[in-house]
DNA sequence: CCGAATCCTAGACGATACTG
DNA sequence: CAGTATCGTCTAGGATTCGG
């Protein structure tokens, strides 16, 4: 049993790969995918119409970071047709909760964000610009 | 007072704004300056050096996008040399809460996903592919 | 000094068709 | 079913320069 240094990241240092992390956290799928694996497991194809929008293929490539990043753990089933499930891992797990709060937050807020910007683009208008 | 049709937004449906939302939450460097100002009111020059890393012109653009979205406001001072000041809105501080969960989770478990890539970076190395 | 306007590139994302 | 392959697009973000 070695003792592991428990390295602290820094998201305001840009030199600390916390900033990735944020960054892929960030992309456009991430978020839906980690929260609707929280039901449990899922096939491909289930994922894929759950969300809705996505392509084969950003769903390959999204899954394939999420895995290498251990968030998520692919399981290939040895039958016909073949089979194929993905499930959240225990760090998966752990971020699903401030994901979903921040999906929740993005649910409550998008009228008053949608009409914020409606009338700032009226106003840029009526500005001549 | 008229009453307001509260409208909830869904995520997970590809039609719905929401995505949008999450798409601005989800950009480089949003999370990071939401999660500054919390802490007061800030000059233009005060985020950039706080955050490290980011361009006048992206830092100029992504504050737009946040007062266009409401949720920062901007407020210039006719003094000279010329003050402009940008704070949290009242929606501005309630996405605060959500997305500093999200950094405080970043900075707690980049250590665990680093290594994580660099695993699976080796297995697929030796694997020859 | 505080920022804004221009130009440019990388890579994320999408559409479509195809395979083991 | 679960992806691959190919091509095209779009824009966030970076380097640089300019105005007040």
């Amino acid at each position: 049993m070695s003792m592991r240094v428990r390295w602290e990241g820094d998201a305001f240092d840009p030199g600390c790969p916390t900033r990735v992390v944020l960054d892929r956290l960030g992309d456009k799928w991430t978020v839906l995918i980690v929260d609707i694996l929280d039901s449990g497991p899922k096939r491909f194809n289930e994922i894929r119409l759950a969300i809705g929008g996505i392509t084969p293929k950003v769903l390959t490539s999204t899954l394939r970071s999420l895995v290498a990043d251990g968030l998520l753990e692919r399981e290939v089933f040895a039958e016909v047709p073949p089979r194929v499930e993905y499930s959240l891992t225990d760090l998966g797990r752990s971020l699903q909760e401030p994901v979903a709060a921040l999906r929740r937050w993005a649910e409550a807020n998008v009228a008053e964000i949608v009409d914020s910007r409606d009338r700032h683009d009226e106003a840029q208008a009526s500005a001549g610009v």
